[in-house]
DNA sequence: ACTATCCCGAGTAAATAAGTCAAGATTAGA
DNA sequence: TCTAATCTTGACTTATTTACTCGGGATAGT
């Protein structure tokens, strides 16, 4: 597991937050639904508001909002958001400068790596994340009647 | 940077030894081409012996040689033997084993992550990797005169 | 005023990474 | 047989990171 919590607890965040347009979230809320400390939350999301991801409305009935579209937030900046480059190797988070003057014979496997991430998680917005998230809430509340 | 340098020097450790097939290279050679340190390399290419991508050859004029085909040795392998899983996260190590009963909205992404590591690495082969370092360093000479 | 909420910085316990170090076993070749 | 090269094993170390907890302060609706 190579994915840190930061990273996943502030994508589940933005999910909780993004389900309910014009209405504020609190951390609590999102700390109760999705089952993250909320102090931990705090930090988090304070990540993600400093980076421009949601707007928050402070005192009582605060919480956040989404500062940008969901369908314009996509996976991949929220994770290097919280978390610093995904690079699987430093030659590649360098981009180039490698020290053994690329001949060690596995850069171009590195960079590949590094491009599947970029498409897998550049390609996904929050907005698909939101729908599949009501798709499996959904689901579950259908199994459990 | 999430790939160990113990996966990444274990490949390059591949490299130099599937590059000659029939001789055995000795770790103070790998140590030398590849800038790895000698003492390191000996804990990482143990463990290569003991999950049998290596054979190892006691004594003088010792070392090691591959025990396997190069075309038949894949990245994804060598990786995931020298490292454990590569997993992104928990539920996907887990094997949908998830606490939350999946209604948080992420697991579907964090499989399509782990299944286009397991694409590229699992599609890379060890002569894919040999074949790749002799180009480079072909290029390298070239470039030096 | 009261309370719900965001905000900020410090501290901490455990795990992991990336090695180093020391000593021993095995074998080729002089 | 001796020696040097090599593999083999296991303990140890040091620094960093992770995943939090904790305490208190600022802000604003009722």
């Amino acid at each position: 597991m190579w994915i840190s919590t930061r990273a996943q607890y502030g994508l589940r965040a933005l999910i909780e937050i993004g389900r309910q347009p014009g209405e504020p979230v609190s951390l609590k809320e999102v700390s109760s639904r999705q089952d993250i400390s909320l102090h931990y939350l705090e930090q988090i999301v304070a990540g993600l508001r400093r980076a421009g991801f949601v707007q928050s409305i402070r005192g009582a009935r605060g919480g956040y909002q989404l500062a940008r579209p969901a369908a314009e937030i996509n996976a991949y900046e929220v994770v290097t958001t919280l978390e610093g480059s995904i690079a699987p190797v430093q030659c590649v988070e360098d981009d180039h400068t490698c020290e053994s003057q690329n001949v060690c014979g596995t850069q171009d496997l590195w960079f590949r790596v590094d491009a599947a991430l970029r498409e897998v998680l550049g390609g996904t917005t929050l907005a698909d994340l939101i729908v599949e998230a009501q798709q499996q809430q959904h689901a579950r509340l259908i199994q459990l009647a």
